[in-house]
DNA sequence: GCCACTGTATCGCAGTATCGATACAGTGAA
DNA sequence: TTCACTGTATCGATACTGCGATACAGTGGC
């Protein structure tokens, strides 16, 4: 089995474990740090590394095997799929996409003029920015 | 007490109820419908109207108030504040700068070039323009 | 076959949120 | 003061969610 850098979890978080894990994992994927074909720590390992359910790595590996990223074999283990990488990236363009239809919708509801709307979509963007910077 | 237009209510919607009254209540005051000083019907009137609990009405309500659309005066009733108009459109460009900052972290985040992130804003436009015409 | 490893299914507990029933409290006209 | 109207506070039923304990089931090396 690789060497896997400890995942960050936060239980005090508003956010489920299930979720923090699979998305750490999905940013690994996508970043290409966790490569396809790779198996990943078996569900208990993984929850005795962070003290806690197996369950709870079960769910978030289910997440991932929906998406397409994972594949499971009972009693063998979890994998990277062998298109997890190019995957990975569609689907977080996908939920950009998501992101920036609902914000158009609400712009929209409302009657926000699409002049206005680039012009904050620019403010924000240089915000984000000089932040970063 | 002045007519209103019954509010579009779905009890069966996983958004709820009171949540749905707010947002409904915003929108008419942003978009001039419900005009400052209007006085809203009781919090017994709009549930008996809509078979609701009157504590879920007050709920909704309170909300409003919080933001500062509303104001409440035990006793006598409960009416659209004076700033309202002008505070409901500015809340309504703070949710949509919200959603963008949210937008714009997620590009970032997983490494997006701005240029990307700037041609998917345009698509997704392009695309609610299609849409609604 | 045996055994140690995989993932999976079932159950229950705890925390939380929505919403209703009901009782409380303030206001103003008669 | 009285009464009919306002909003408010309290409590409970219900549903849902996250997650843990525990038992079940498949796989492969020995």
């Amino acid at each position: 089995m690789n060497r896997h850098s400890r995942l960050h979890l936060e239980p005090a978080s508003p956010i489920p474990i299930y979720l923090q894990i699979a998305e750490q994992l999905r940013h690994r994927i996508a970043a290409g740090t966790l490569l396809p074909d790779t198996e990943l720590p078996s569900v208990r390992a993984l929850a005795s590394e962070h003290l806690i359910n197996p369950n709870t790595v079960a769910r978030a590996y289910l997440e991932l095997e929906r998406e397409g990223l994972l594949s499971k074999r009972r009693g063998t283990g979890t994998y990277v799929s062998t298109s997890a990488t190019k995957l990975a990236a569609t689907y977080r363009v996908q939920a950009v996409r998501d992101l920036l239809d609902k914000t158009i919708a609400a712009a929209a509801e409302f009657g926000l003029p699409r002049k206005q709307l680039r012009q904050l979509f620019e403010d924000r963007l240089s915000a984000a920015k000089e932040k970063s910077a």
